[in-house]
RNA sequence: GGGCGAGUGGUGGAAUGGCAGACACGAAGGACUUAAAAUCCUUUGACCAUAAAAGGUUGUGUGGGUUCGACUCCCACCUCGCCCA
């Protein structure tokens, strides 16, 4: 018989197919199997994918072929979460449609998606800038416009210049764009926002219902949204009615208020100098600060500067005379917008006081060292005693905080109040790319949603890009010029499309339901199916995306329009692959393209390696000679299963006992069950694939050193059995990691298509035992030698035989035995002076 | 400054209280070959010792501690990465 050649391209395309024609992936909504619904992060599409982003896909399709022979009707779905800037910044460059430019690259990305061999429900695919699509996004937006949780206000924005757009706090890194490192600058706009804030505190408890999600995803989310108890102290203006409401953590540093910060912005500002002789100098410094940009302006190591008013709080707890500021440190987005300074005891003020004379008054003095407010160097803002404050001296600090809430509470001078970080979610962009938001200004009406009914507002094609300027929408007339669904009467649209981040909030909904052109997704279905079971993607999408889509789901959940909290049971964040120290970019020209290592070692090898390269969560540095590991290996897999390819079918299959076979097999075959006892344990709880891996090719080692013999009696028939039942195992256990190789060889074999319709295989746990165990002898706790027994030796035998050893006995000559530590299975450590 | 990770051979990594370095890459030597590639076999943390076989010392970022025993647990520190200021 010719030999059977390893041809991997022939071979995995040929796979390929058969999994398309037999619709392998495809969901099965009547099975009565329990679901799996196995979800990876929808890519941007940004041109061409690396091996870096492979891990991703890889890593989803690993675990969604496992849990189909593991006996799940699995999910498995993809799409493109296809709108957003570098389209529209090709459009500017390079004259390219963003639909188009996307489209092409949507098309490349999906070949290599098909190259690696990761299977999805194509059926399923979605594409977020397609109006079936976005006309949904549109109906979420009118969904949390009914209900209140969508409402436009005039905020100070970041502004990238160079974009023309309005970036997201979290889009601005250092005081620059994220995209473009132009600095930004602060501008007044009127904006689209969803009231995210409101369900904070929600967001913040349900943390507790994610058990899988990673604990570092869990904190980061608690830190954004990072809650805050304190009071809010109302201070009386000398010489007006009015009173000026500070938010306060420490209302037990109260007695030592120097003097009141406000924001530039504050609303108050105007006010408080009008027709003073201060006018000038504040608006002046306050239209400094304000184009300083809020990241700068908080920074630790920015300057602290400020004006005085002229005018004076009263402190409502002593009556002290206190002069009010304003304040580059101060935002108007935190608290109040208005501090209390506490030179004494909060950092930034101490440092701000020193620049400006201001006192520096001691209210709390740490145990066994007194400070002194002439000399001290730092604010003290750790714990101690209350000094200088009244009837509450000589309390503890921690206590005093109570003490005093209470108290201003008690006098209606304050009120306890929790804040959030977390700020509301600004979702306008000045861009076209973007779902336009379904608004429509009427002169007589005002603001009017779009009716449900005439969904989807779709962008209008032709429009110019320039390098420059405004949003493009805002050119065309055919798109803004429209009627008031209310009054018929003349009306314009909004020009504002949606951050991207709203298209990919909800899209592991439509998934369910990707065609339907009457709802976004059916309540039924969807109630099935959620939450994902298994979510995997990168951790840079740790706090935003999944925030925003915790947040979606549950204003659905509040609507009854789903009865799941929670959209993603677990979380998987998988490492970065590093090249050369870095990140995988093109800027850096470090990226490794999957084509051509598929061209020359095929998709099965470069999975192998991406897999065995370290465990998936973390990085991991990617070096070309690796993958050559990983095509020996499969080599030699191929090799041994086709050397004996028309053996196979004339071999009886039986039924293994251990006590009728050879030596040499009986090995074997404890070994087979060992490894898949490892490789069960490492995709069930760890995902260590490395070490799964690692652990068959050990037994792939193994089978060399067993002979295999053509049968020519029974005796040999039966150690020929083994050795294919050992192979076929090795098959079923490798086929999630590289699944074409194992489909193939498991129809050399003589099995019918497909493996992934075969059950992941069970070990013999009574295999696995060994009848002979290697124990380790130290003395003192250094190996000085080892013993084989058997397994049920006793304890008292096991140190009988080690005391009567002759090398252990060498070694203890002259010494006395002083303790014998006994490790059962493991080893005996003797204790010796 | 705070939070969370990580630090192990020439390299990627393995071992979560019990033989440090599994598995793989690389390297060296050998077999096959006219030759090369591929493949196969042997060796491979460092150091010392030895004719050889044994053997010994040392070793998981640094310094301490707990323990019969520490890469693993505790304390302090250093370096790097990520996130937040």
């Amino acid at each position: 018989m010719a030999k059977r050649e390893y041809n991997f391209t022939d071979i995995e395309g040929k796979w390929q197919g058969f999994w398309e024609g037999c619709g392998l992936f495809r969901a099965d909504e009547a099975s009565r199997k329990e679901k799996f619904y196995c979800l990876v992060m929808f890519p941007y599409p940004s041109g061409t994918l690396h091996v870096g982003h492979g891990r991703n896909y890889i890593i989803g399709d690993v675990v969604a072929r496992y849990k189909m022979m593991k006996g799940y009707n699995v999910l498995s779905t993809i799409g493109w979460d296809a709108f957003g800037l570098p389209a529209e910044n090709a459009a500017i460059k390079g004259g390219i449609h963003p639909a188009v430019w996307t489209k092409n690259n949507i098309k490349v990305m999906k070949r290599q998606l098909h190259r690696w061999g990761v299977g999805y429900d194509w059926e399923r695919e979605i594409t977020s800038c397609n109006p079936d699509y976005y006309k949904w996004t549109q109906w979420i937006f009118l969904k949390l416009y009914e209900n209140n949780l969508a409402y436009k206000k005039k905020a100070a924005v970041n502004w990238c210049p160079s974009c023309a757009t309005v970036l997201a706090n979290e889009q601005v890194v250092d005081g620059c764009c994220e995209r473009c490192d132009s600095p930004v600058r602060q501008r007044d706009l009127e904006q689209w926002f969803f009231r995210i804030s409101q369900y904070a505190q929600k967001l913040l408890d349900d943390i507790s219902l994610l058990d899988g999600w990673p604990e570092r995803v869990k904190t980061m989310q608690a830190n954004w949204i990072c809650r805050s108890e304190g009071i809010r102290i109302d201070f009386k203006l000398e010489g007006s009615g009015k009173t000026l409401p500070c938010f306060t953590t420490r209302p037990d540093t109260l007695y030592g208020v120097t003097f009141i910060s406000l924001a530039p912005e504050h609303p108050m500002v105007q006010e408080l100098i009008s027709g003073t002789p201060q006018e000038k100098a504040v608006m002046d410094f306050a239209e400094r600060a304000r184009n300083q940009g809020m990241v700068e302006r908080t920074a630790e190591g920015t300057e602290k500067e400020g004006v005085f008013t002229g005018r004076y709080v009263v402190n409502p707890v002593n009556n002290d005379k206190v002069p009010v500021w304003v304040a580059n440190y101060v935002l108007m987005e935190y608290g109040t917008g208005a501090v209390m300074g506490v030179p004494a005891h909060d950092q930034r003020d101490f440092l701000f006081a020193k620049k400006y004379n201001l006192p520096i008054k001691i209210v709390i003095q740490p145990e066994g060292n007194e400070l002194n407010a002439g000399t001290m160097q730092e604010a003290y803002v750790d714990d101690g005693i209350q000094i200088n404050s009244g009837n509450f001296d000589g309390l503890p600090n921690t206590e005093a905080i109570n003490k005093i809430t209470i108290h201003l509470e008690f006098k209606g001078l304050g009120t306890k109040t929790v804040t959030y970080r977390l700020r509301d979610w600004l979702i306008s962009r000045q861009r076209y790319w973007g779902a336009p938001i379904p608004i429509i200004y009427c002169e007589k009406c005002g603001t009017v949603p779009v009716p449900e009914s005439q969904l989807p507002v779709v962008l209008p094609e032709a429009v110019e890009f320039k390098p420059h300027g405004m949003n493009p929408l805002a050119e065309v007339n055919s798109f803004i010029n429209s009627v008031c669904p209310e009054c018929s009467g003349t009306a314009w649209r909004e020009i504002d499309t949606m951050d991207t981040f709203v298209d990919s909030s909800w899209y592991f909904l439509r998934y369910l339901s990707p065609k339907d052109d009457r709802q976004p997704f059916v309540t039924k279905i969807v109630n099935k199916w959620l939450p994902v079971d298994q979510y995997i993607g990168g951790v840079e999408h740790a706090i935003l995306h999944l925030l925003y889509s915790r947040f979606i789901t549950k204003v659905l959940y509040d609507l009854g329009l789903v009865n799941f909290k929670e959209p993603f049971q677990h979380l998987f964040t998988q490492g970065m692959i590093i090249k050369e120290g870095a990140k995988m970019s093109k800027s850096r020209g470090n990226v490794v393209s999957p084509d051509i290592l598929i061209d020359k070692y095929g998709a099965d090898t470069q999975r192998l390696y991406i897999l065995f390269i370290g465990p998936p969560q973390k990085d991991a540095e990617w070096n070309d000679r690796g993958v050559l590991g990983a095509s020996r290996f499969l080599s030699r897999l191929w090799q041994k299963i086709t050397d004996y390819e028309d053996v196979y079918a004339r071999i009886q299959r039986v039924d293994i006992v251990m006590s009728k076979l050879s030596p040499a097999a009986k090995t074997l075959y404890r070994q087979m069950n060992q490894t898949a006892k490892k490789v069960t344990e490492d995709m069930e709880t760890s995902w260590h694939f490395n070490t799964a891996i690692a652990s068959v090719m050990e037994l792939l080692n193994n089978v060399d050193t067993f002979h295999v013999v053509i049968p020519t009696n029974a005796a040999e028939e039966l150690d020929f059995h083994v050795f294919r039942h050992t192979m076929e195992t090795i098959l079923l256990l490798m086929a999630p990691f590289t699944p074409h190789i194992c489909e193939e060889l498991w129809e050399v074999m003589g099995h019918k298509p497909s493996i992934f319709q075969q059950p992941w295989p069970v070990y013999d746990k009574d295999a696995i035992l060994e009848e002979v165990i290697e124990i380790v002898v130290q003395i003192n706790s250094k190996v000085k030698s080892r013993l084989s027994v058997p397994v049920d030796m006793s304890e008292d035998e096991l140190k009988k035989r080690v005391l009567s050893d002759e090398r252990i006995a060498v070694f203890l000559q002259g010494k006395q035995v002083m303790n014998t530590v006994i490790v059962p299975g493991k080893l005996v450590n003797i204790v010796a002076k």
